[in-house]
Order: C-alpha cells, then sequence, then structure tokens
DNA sequence: CGCATTTGTGACCAAATGGTCATTTTCTGT
DNA sequence: ACAGAAAATGACCATTTGGTCACAAATGCG
C-alpha cells in the first residue's frame, strides 16, 4: 500500500492548478473574507486564548484555525511560530489582569483592614474567575516557564506584604519597618490568598461546582480570616 | 531528497538479520535484562508516574521507555495502549493517597476539633505534599475525567461535612441532623482545605519557595482558622 | 476600472508519535 | 545443559503535527 500512496500523492503534485471555482452553479457562494493583518491577528489571538485555554498548549494550530474558519498556513503568516503565539497568549491574558488599584486599596487607611481586603477580593475575584484565565495560568504555571512565579511576586509584594504590614498597624503592634515581617505573619495572608483562589481551582480546574453566591464566600472568608488573624498574630511575633 | 530516502528504507528493509553481537571485541558486555513480566510492568507504572508528573500526559511513550532503558515496544508488551497505562498512573496515585483513618479522626471526640483537625492536616500534608501526586492530580484535573471529582467527593464526605458537624457541637449549637448543613459553613471548611492545599500547588504547580517549616504553617492554619470559625459559625447559622 | 499589494489556501515536507509484529535474546524448569 | 516459554528488540506503519511555499483570491487605491 505504501507505494501506492507515493504514486498518488506525486500525482497529485503533478497535477497543478486545479479549477478552484468559488461559486457552485446556481449557488450564492460563501465568499472568503480577507481581514487587515491587525484584525485577523486580534482573531487569532482571541480564539487561541479560548482554544489552549480548553486544550492546553499542545492543542494542534491546525484545529485552533478550523474553529476560525481559516487554515493553519494563515496563522503562521501572522505568527513566525506556534511558541510565538503561545508567547503573545501569555502577554495578553497575564497583563489584563492585574488592576492598579489594587496596590493602593490595600494600603488606603481610610477604610478598615477589613473592609479594604473584603473589597479587593470582591474585585479580584470577578476579575480573576474566568476559565481562560485561570486554566492559561495553571498550564503555563505546569510548564514552568516562570512566568506564574513572576505575577506571584507581584502579589507578594502589592497585596500580602503590605497587608500583613496593615494588620500590624492595626493591631498596634510594633512597625513592619523595625520588626521585619517573619515568614509565618506573610503566610497568614498567603493562606487568605489561596482560600480564595482554590474557590477558583475547584471551578475551572476539577470542574466541581461552587456556591453560586461566591460574594458572600468572599466576605466570609475575609471574616473569618480577620478574626482568626487578629487573634493568631501576636502570638508569631513572640516566637518569631 | 524524498526519493533517495524512501529507496535508503526500502533497501535497510531488505538487508534483514544484520549481524547483532552482544559482546564488542574485548569488552565486557552491559548484558540485557529480562525482568519477570509483574516487576517489569510494576517498574513501567513507577517511572510512568514520574514521568508523566513532569511532562503531562502529552510525553512520548518513546522518552519514557528511554529512561527505563527499554524499548518503547516493551512498554506496549505489558500495556495494551498509552492510554491504558495512563489509567493505571491514575489508579496507583490516587489510591495511595487516601487513609481510611482520617474520616474516624475527624469524629473522634477524645481530643478537641482544633486538635483533631490539626492531626489530620499535619498527616495530609505529609502524604500529599509530594511532586508526584500534586501534578498528576492537577493534570488529571484538567484533562476532565471526573477523576478528580470523585477525589473531591471523598474529602467532602470524610473530613469537610464530618468538620462542620462537629464544628456546630463544639459551639453547642443545633446538630447538623435537625439543621441541615449550609452551603456557607461548608464553604468555611472548603476554605481552610484549599489554604492548605494552595501551598502545595505554590510549591509544585508554581514552583515557587514555600516555608521549610511547613508543620508551623499548618498549625498556624488550623489555629487561625478556628478561632475565625467560631466567630464566624454563629453569624451563618442565623443568616442561612 | 485595473493592478499592485495583501491575505489566504492547499499541497507538501520532515520529524514525531502511537502502535504492530517477526525475530532475537534471555530465562526457567527439568 | 537444553528446549520451550517469556521478554525485549528494531524495523515498520499510519497518522499527526509544526512549518514552508507557490499560487489564488481579495482588496485598497490611483
Amino acid at each position: 500500500m505504501r507505494f501506492s500512496d507515493e504514486m498518488a500523492r506525486k500525482a497529485q503534485k503533478t497535477a497543478k492548478r486545479p479549477v478552484r471555482r468559488r461559486t457552485e452553479i446556481g449557488k450564492s457562494a460563501p465568499k472568503r473574507r480577507n481581514m487587515r493583518a491587525a484584525d485577523r491577528e486580534r482573531a487569532i489571538v482571541d480564539e487561541a486564548i479560548r482554544f489552549f485555554a480548553e486544550h492546553g498548549f499542545e492543542g494542534q494550530t491546525r484545529e485552533l484555525a478550523k474553529r476560525m474558519g481559516i487554515t493553519h498556513s494563515a496563522i503562521y503568516r501572522h505568527f513566525p511560530s506556534k511558541e510565538a503565539l503561545i508567547e503573545r497568549v501569555y502577554q495578553e491574558v497575564y497583563l489584563s489582569r492585574w488592576s492598579p488599584d489594587w496596590g493602593p486599596m490595600i494600603r488606603d487607611r481610610s477604610l478598615s483592614l477589613e473592609a479594604r481586603l473584603t473589597r479587593f477580593y470582591l474585585d479580584y475575584a470577578a476579575r480573576v474567575f474566568e476559565y481562560n484565565w485561570v486554566r492559561i495560568f495553571v498550564f503555563s504555571g505546569m510548564k514552568s516557564f516562570g512566568i506564574t512565579g513572576r505575577y506571584l511576586d507581584i502579589i507578594r509584594r502589592e497585596i500580602i506584604e503590605p497587608a500583613a504590614a496593615e494588620l500590624r498597624h492595626d493591631l498596634k503592634l510594633p512597625d513592619a519597618k523595625t520588626h521585619p515581617l517573619g515568614e509565618r505573619e506573610t503566610e497568614l495572608f498567603w493562606g487568605l490568598h489561596g482560600r480564595i483562589f482554590y474557590l477558583a481551582i475547584r471551578k475551572f480546574i476539577y470542574e466541581t461546582p461552587i456556591p453560586p453566591d461566591l460574594d458572600a464566600i468572599v466576605r466570609d472568608a475575609v471574616q473569618t480570616f480577620m478574626d482568626g488573624a487578629r487573634a493568631t498574630m501576636p502570638r508569631l511575633l513572640v516566637r518569631d
């Protein structure tokens, strides 16, 4: 069978320029549309985000292209390689999920720390609890490109450590500048963060149901956390 | 180039039975070892667990085989397909990470609930915080085979709900049998669980450093949680 | 309108990949 | 020690997959 396959292919190759008629007889043709480069690029990125979120980065360019009604070759006109497309997807997804307000929000002492944390996590959940984001985040983590690490650094710097410092202030404990934050203190806040993010994992990674009223859960989480932290924090300072 | 390739292959195919001498001249040969079927099967499964944990289930059987010093064909003597191997890996990994003691431990009223939760999560962390387990768990979750769901069901039934019921008893609130557990109550405990598991995710999925003294963090987590839960729980009962 | 430029296509390639099988090598029981 | 059973190999296959390229179809614009 091998040989005739080969022959068939050669034959096909030789018979060049097959008459490709766009309009079938008596049928209004579904014209092929050429998009401007910039638009097509956007369209590809958008679809790629959805596609890779579902299938992981091993998903095939051909299938991705089919979903958009184009050929995979068209993708390669706009992106030099699959790697480059993936890199672009990272860029888009990561950049769109951080609000510059969040850092200041944590430090804004016109509200109680509990209120600030509640506002932040309500906002955070609203923005981050999305299929595409969560799955691409985790997929990229598993491929270990160091990208997730960079994102977590931001969270630590902008949320975790400031919040821990604020709790010190709240409880009238020594300032973080004189007594540096201990690991167990910051872990308290990583705990709150993990608790919230674990909801997203349950929903989008394990695809297990979570309560419909997410806001209530977030509020409860912050409240419970603050009650607990107020009790635990002084102990940590003594023992650290 | 295509054609001569083809020819070369055919030629090779024709020249059958190449003299394969095991011992090079004057060299002690590294003998090939035949293992008994059962042993080889175990060896394959063990290596596959490590391999798939690293590379995900798209990892190639050839590479897996190479790591064991055998050919990928040998794998197919012991497993009918890659799918079957993966299925077996699931079995092994999931089964080995649940202790029958855990359910009873939560219900054992000879210790305080806080002590029970501490014991459980210390034990849980010791058993579950392992590269292979965590990654295969998450990988399988992303492929959505419903396996992770089954595992979470066990956690809910054996840990989350019993623990919530115990907290009711602890706080002298109405029994769970007369007042069924509310979603927000069980979410409290999912919160604790998520908080702990998020440590594993940070370590093995994001590959970000976590504190070396995991036990201290677990203790703090349970303590903070209990302090918070004692304050929050009564509110939930009223509002639910 | 007409054509140069841009966008998209389909055939093709090479390497990878899951899987099969005839043959060879090793092992075990007698 | 040796024959038959069991284990392992390597050549092979079909299909998949990232990527290229010559050519065809749309489109902007003078």
